[in-house]
DNA sequence: AAAGAAATGATCGATTTGATCGATTTTTTT
DNA sequence: AAAAAAATCGATCAAATCGATCATTTCTTT
């Protein structure tokens, strides 16, 4: 049974105007013994049928093909699924009704995003699935990312900027977007420079663009001596800009952790937020 | 979802006129329990669109104020330079004034988009500028092709279904994203897999997925011998699930293209089109 | 040029919507 | 079980929208 409140945030009209269509009889309501509505999501199926209306919200009401809760619908497995079956419009709502119910973001991409496409890389390494299906997963997280920083507030013009990259040979791009999402959220001007990227291109644009923060997120590593190189030339121009350089990804291993410099290491994408917060 | 009186700022009209069209039919309306109209954002496009009106207020339905400005400077000059200036609304606004205003999106692509990353990948190449202004340039005209599939009418359910990929060591993705956008706009259900694909699992994606077409684009090939050998087992699954196999870039020399089989070679996107035009 | 048809824009009272309020009920926490 | 927090109640009000009517403008036909 849902709430009046719920019923209206998942169709997208005002609380007040959906008691009164209760109240016309256009939606069958139960009363509970102090008088409160109460709404059989069968009714509030039925009059969106018949009315035509879209749903604004689905997973307000459980939807879609999972039956769980809201909590649970940003598990893996959900996801997982989700991606599978190539269902944009699920992953879309899921992003969206999130971000609208002021549910942190990085309890989605921590605790729901990461481990499904950790898991996802396992599974075509092991040939479960092919490699087309976890690319075209990472496509439809994209644009549902996009979208996502689409219907945040456009950031303060006196917003620090932060800016966020992937080195070469490093092709998952899939952290950076998740990052720029959740800065985005928290009201900083975030931009994805790219993946892909030699040191010495980031550094300048840290020289050129003078952000607050630098993220860089570390997938695999497969030059060593590489890496370190151009690490050490992006933490000089941080150093040398007041940039903060913030590193993370489950290519950094501890041993590679101690050859380079950096000002923060976050193992998921809510070290970053914390640190933001208490260095604020 | 928009209220008449919103609509009617936005075109530009009176109140009156709006609501006189919706109840022809002219423009698909929704109606709330109480009788009010509400319009899709897609659906007013794709009026403007055909009843070639043009936008007064763009602001309202969340478009950029310069959709508004159809002075149509698709010169490569004009792109790069918004590009180079980060400029992401400028770009978006030709994009929609483009869209909107009915002109073939080809035309744009060929003439505008393609010949512009032809000379930005040149102007890094040569040092003119950094390589992350390159990538960030792809990553904005990403932003603003997705956005303008999302103002697209959504594709009819028996609409034809087309593929399209990069192969390996091939990671230039935008010429994908241009096809996706014509084939959107030609009320094809297109979809892009992703870039640096086997050519296996783009196989393995013909035989799952069964399109009427799929497109590869080439900007370079690495290692010859194995690009004819992907190109193969991808004809292969196309000869057996009739799939159509486009194939074009800059990277298809005349040489390479003796050594391999496909059903049309396209140097630019206008001759994809004029292909499935001439075929259907 | 004159007459007729059609579309437009403005206006009206009645209705709907969305926001707000203090009082009450439900849920959560202690 | 008691207290605190959150949600909902019913009612009210301003703003928006409804359908309808009526000049005015624009286009077509005579």
């Amino acid at each position: 049974m849902y709430s009046p409140r719920q019923v209206a945030k998942a169709i997208g009209v005002s609380e007040a105007s959906l008691k009164r269509w209760c109240d016309r009889g256009l939606l069958p309501v139960q009363r509970t013994a102090g008088g409160h509505r109460r709404i059989s999501k069968r009714d509030v199926l039925a009059f969106v049928r018949e009315r035509q209306q879209d749903l604004h919200d689905p997973t307000v009401l459980g939807l879609p093909e999972t039956t769980t809760k809201a909590q649970a619908t940003h598990a893996p497995e959900a996801l997982i699924a989700m991606l599978l079956a190539d269902d944009e419009n699920a992953l879309r709502g899921l992003f969206t009704s999130w971000f609208l119910a002021g549910r942190p973001m990085t309890t989605l991409f921590d605790e729901g995003l990461s481990p499904a496409f950790h898991r996802l890389g396992a599974m075509w390494q092991s040939g479960a699935i092919e490699v087309y299906q976890e690319r075209r997963s990472v496509e439809l997280c994209r644009r549902a990312l996009y979208e996502l920083t689409l219907l945040m507030p456009e950031p303060a013009a006196d917003a620090p900027l932060a800016l966020g990259a992937g080195l070469q040979n490093d092709p998952y791009e899939l952290a950076n977007l998740m990052v720029e999402a959740t800065l985005r959220e928290m009201g900083w001007q975030a931009e994805t420079l790219g993946t892909d990227l030699p040191g010495d291109t980031i550094a300048a644009a840290v020289a050129t663009r003078r952000p607050r923060l630098l993220w860089l997120s570390v997938a695999g590593v497969a030059d060593e001596a590489a890496f370190v190189q151009a690490v050490d030339t992006i933490w000089q121009a941080c150093l040398e800009h007041k940039t903060r350089l913030a590193m993370g990804g489950r290519g950094l291993s501890e041993a590679l952790r101690g050859k380079i410099r950096y000002t923060v290491y976050c193992t998921q994408i809510s070290d970053l937020v914390d640190f933001l917060r208490s260095t604020a």
